[in-house]
DNA sequence: ACAATAGTCTATTAAAATGGTAGGGAATAT
DNA sequence: ATATTCCCTACCATTTTAATAGACTATTGT
């Protein structure tokens, strides 16, 4: 399951894409209109800024502001960023990949077997982007 | 990511099944033949056993054993087991469903998109069974 | 210059989950 | 009877998660 912090993301995500012509965006507004801790969504703003993913302005007018069209954006990515691996076994991630202690690889049916699961994960996460999640109305 | 509990059970479970042959196995042979910790493998079989999966016998010549042949045995259902939900968000689980709180699911364009993966993971997970994941020699 | 605004940063905390341990109890075979 | 082996309950240490506090820095408008 997805962590809290990466479900408030992309609800921050998607307002800021929903809102992108008004300019920067407060951090206060969206913790308002998402329902999301003010101090914790900061955390997770700042860390979305730090990853190139939005850019911010300080002072009056200021505000969190998406960089690239949401269209742009994975998904994956973002889970990635906040949850880390998608992968179901540390052998079997593409990014976070780390050897298994008690098991040989190649022999391990249990590698074939979750290496599907994460490709077929991958295929969905890895072809939409922040777009594909926004509300429609 | 799978906890260490499921994937201790899976090391035990490919294990059963490669031995189902030689009767009851002992708790302390499969601690030793995949290198886990023997109280905390206590737990996991007894959780398979209650759970219907694992048979036991006590006494001299006991240990557990594999209650239905490998093939029968689904993936999903022991991540399920010991793991809990497989989907991504609680919203989009079928077997541990929960509301999203800030989020109405008629207009989450997240939920359509992680019921996809979830699809996806399960089309591969309770498809396989222990028997393709037992090892080749 | 200066006050108000708004993001930045570091540290702390409470609660839950995770991984593992301890030790006695109950059933079974010889 | 006794040795064997699983059963059960409780406990513990560590890490992770979710959230909070408060001081600091940059920007804007007057």
């Amino acid at each position: 399951m997805l962590s809290k912090k990466t479900q408030y993301a992309f609800h921050a995500l998607t307002y800021l894409a929903e809102n992108q012509d008004k300019g920067p965006i407060l951090i206060s507004e969206i913790s308002e209109m998402r329902k999301i801790s003010l101090k914790f969504l900061e955390n997770i703003l700042l860390e979305l800024k730090k990853s190139g993913i939005l850019g911010s302005k300080k002072g009056k007018g200021g505000g969190y502001y998406l960089i690239k069209p949401p269209e742009e954006i994975g998904l994956a990515k973002i889970i990635r960023l906040l949850d880390g691996p998608i992968a179901l076994l540390p052998c079997v991630s593409l990014n976070y990949y780390e050897k298994c202690e008690n098991c040989q690889e190649e022999i391990c049916g249990l590698n074939v077997v979750m290496s599907e699961v994460r490709d077929n994960t991958l295929k969905v996460l890895e072809n939409k982007s922040l777009k594909d999640v926004l509300r429609e109305y």
